[in-house]
RNA sequence: GGGGACGUAGUUCAGUCCGGUUAGAACGCUGGCCUGUCAAGCCAGAGGUCGCGGGUUCGAGUCCCGUCGUCCCCGCCA
């Protein structure tokens, strides 16, 4: 650079700073070289200016122009100067202006890239991860981390203001049973033992409350070593926060005050407050799910008690095993799916678990269905008159158990309400949903573990059932979901020592567990603790709504893939045997495993 | 652990169903020409371990088996 000092940014310069001298540095984005004049498109984080070289204006520099390629990075002085009419480009914001050089210095060159600098280039994600250094120069790229800074920034501002006050809590933590797996971190001090890093501070941040802190908050990552998705990296960050005396209406008030300034901040948009409220079990009923997406009809319909007794076995069969029967109806868009199409969605549903899928179409007054020779003229009008089914109309069946089914036919009515054009992009639907059932039946360890974690307070009014109906439980936890994304889930929590020690023992803890694995937490409840609840909000997820963006991990500056790998940096890596030694392992991992 | 999709020039893809001459295209790259382009244009050129290993065959990018990697989903994720 020399003595050269940058005067601004390429991207935010205007017709307003014409006549200026400027020192510009960035990236050559093209240089387009005409034998004579040279155009050089120069970049930088804020965006591209044209740079023009006129062999008459200066013959030393524009022959040093001549010899840039892509991505060399260089500086640049000169005058901004306007263009003439016919030579402004709208599709620049800079394009009424260009800077006439009147000094050029090389700072560094580039090899060829693997890939396009540009936004709309279709080009396997892993070769990106493994250059992420340009991924992130494409302006989109760019611009995803900059909502999240600004997402992260606007809640800051927000929390600070309504008096929440940001602690931070240990990485090196206790593992603790129950949730996720943890990622393990050895202690050569202690040889033998482990630390574990956090699946959420939610212990910690409970503890800070009986320590008075009343309001905190923290913009912190959380570990969980599980397999990964598409909205699910083994580190996450969450916005996680604690408020004590507080109800499930005043979390929700200052959740959708921070998704309010979140919005407003990063993308500019003004959402409204408060928030649509559904129980859970009408989530379930309604949509199949927990996190329904609220931008499309395309409601599912119950239909057990219609084929209870019914002749068709599928459907009576899976009743009689406690299973139920729904519907999900396309009003009108049966011409819109072929035999072959309608077939393949009865292969998703297999793959989904379901043994099939049942199907009606109809066509005038005729219905088509390969079902339809099983059903009683009784069971026929009854179904009509439950789904109302016209000329055009198509519907769907799932006969299973609830689960099965509700997976099936919400997976199902996503994948059409995407297909069918039935989502409006534009649109940011939030949802409460509450009273979740505070257990969960594990058919796998046969004993009920919690819905959302054992500090979870009961209602009090179904505090009785705890012993006799654990399943129908309500808890004070409530998620918040945006266009059928789980973006965030809390909850008041226990705040008395006899209940959650109840609560252990519901799970199946025994009380010496319960004191070796929580015994700071049940000792702290015994000080005075105050009532408390709180929530964790996905930012990662938020972010990529905000953005329009497919996967977490175009809102994270460098993600993991599929199996847990950093392609930039090549963790997870061996590590030497000299520091196995020093922590006192040995590994013992299966050739085939490697 | 299971289901599905994909893997061919630097990149994105075609070719694979139905095996057969020298594996093509576009973009990018290199060189040349070109004084108002902005996806610059024109001419010429270079560039391939068809993911990897094995098998079938006179012959494999194409068929079979295995394996590795990437993505989506189920399980898992309090």
């Amino acid at each position: 650079m020399g003595d050269w000092k940058r005067t601004d940014y390429c991207g935010v310069l205007r017709a307003k700073d014409i006549g200026r001298s400027v020192v510009l540095m960035g990236w050559v984005q093209s240089n387009r070289d005409h034998g004579g004049v040279i155009f050089i498109d120069l970049r930088d984080r804020e965006g591209i200016i044209q740079i023009v070289l006129n062999p008459q204006t200066n013959r030393e520099i524009h022959e040093k122009a001549s010899a840039l390629r892509d991505e060399w990075v260089i500086a640049v002085t000169g005058r901004i100067t306007s263009r003439s009419p016919e030579t402004v480009n709208p599709n620049l914001p800079t394009g009424e202006i260009e800077v006439v050089a009147d000094g050029l210095r090389i700072l560094n060159t580039s090899k060829p890239l693997p890939f396009l600098i540009e936004n709309d280039i279709r080009v396997d994600e892993l070769l990106r991860l493994k250059h992420r250094y340009l991924d992130l120069r494409r302006p989109h790229m760019k611009d995803n981390i900059v909502t999240r800074h600004k997402a992260v920034s606007a809640t800051r501002s927000y929390l600070n203001r309504e008096g929440f006050i940001e602690v931070e809590t240990p990485y090196l933590t206790r593992s603790t049973p129950e949730g996720a797996r943890d990622f393990l971190v050895p202690s050569r001090l202690n040889p033998g033992e482990f630390y574990a890093l956090p699946q959420s501070p939610q212990l910690l941040k409970q503890t800070l409350m009986i320590s008075g802190l009343d309001r905190y908050y923290q913009i912190v990552r959380c570990f969980r070593d599980e397999d990964l998705r598409a909205d699910r990296q083994p580190e996450f960050t969450q916005i996680d926060l604690e408020m004590s005396y507080a109800d499930e209406n005043d979390i929700m008030s200052v959740v959708e005050g921070i998704l309010k300034a979140i919005f407003e901040e990063a993308k500019g948009v003004d959402i409204p407050v408060p928030f649509k409220r559904m129980k859970h079990e009408e989530a379930m009923l309604r949509y199949g799910s927990d996190k329904p997406d609220t931008r499309f009809g395309l409601e599912l319909d119950e239909l057990t008690e219609i084929f209870r007794d019914s002749g068709f076995q599928v459907f009576s069969g899976a009743i009689k095993k406690g299973g139920i029967v729904k519907a999900l109806k396309l009003p009108g868009k049966a011409g819109e799916l072929s035999r072959k199409e309608i077939d393949d969605l009865g292969e998703t549903a297999k793959s989904l678990g379901a043994k099939g899928l049942a199907w009606i179409r109809v066509s005038g007054d005729e219905w088509q269905s390969p079902i339809i020779k099983f059903m009683s003229d009784k069971e026929k009008e009854d179904l009509q008159k439950r789904l109302g089914l016209g000329d055009g109309d198509i519907v769907f069946f799932a006969a299973d158990t609830a689960y099965i089914v509700n997976m099936v036919l919400s997976h199902l009515r996503l994948e059409l309400g995407e297909r069918l054009g039935m989502i409006d992009r534009g649109r940011f639907d939030f949802l409460w949903v509450e009273d979740f059932p505070l257990l969960d039946f594990d058919h796998t360890e046969k004993r009920y573990v919690a819905m959302h974690h054992p500090f979870t307070s009961p209602k009090e009014e179904d505090l009785h059932l705890l012993d006799t109906e654990k399943g129908k439980v309500r808890s004070r936890a409530y998620d918040v979901v945006l266009n059928g994304v789980e973006i965030g889930g809390g909850s008041i929590r226990i705040f008395q020592k006899d209940i959650q020690e109840k609560l252990f023992h519901t799970i199946g803890l025994t009380a010496e567990q319960a004191r070796e694995k929580f015994g700071f937490l049940l000792e702290a409840l015994e000080f005075g603790a105050p009532p408390h609840g709180g929530i964790a909000l996905g930012l990662d997820r938020i972010v990529m709504l905000i953005t329009g963006a497919n996967s977490i991990r175009d809102v994270i500056a460098f993600p993991k893939t599929q199996k847990g790998v950093c392609p930039l940096t090549g963790a997870p890596s061996g590590v030497e045997q000299s520091q196995l030694l020093e922590l006192g392992l040995k590994l013992d991992v299966k050739e085939k495993d490697k």
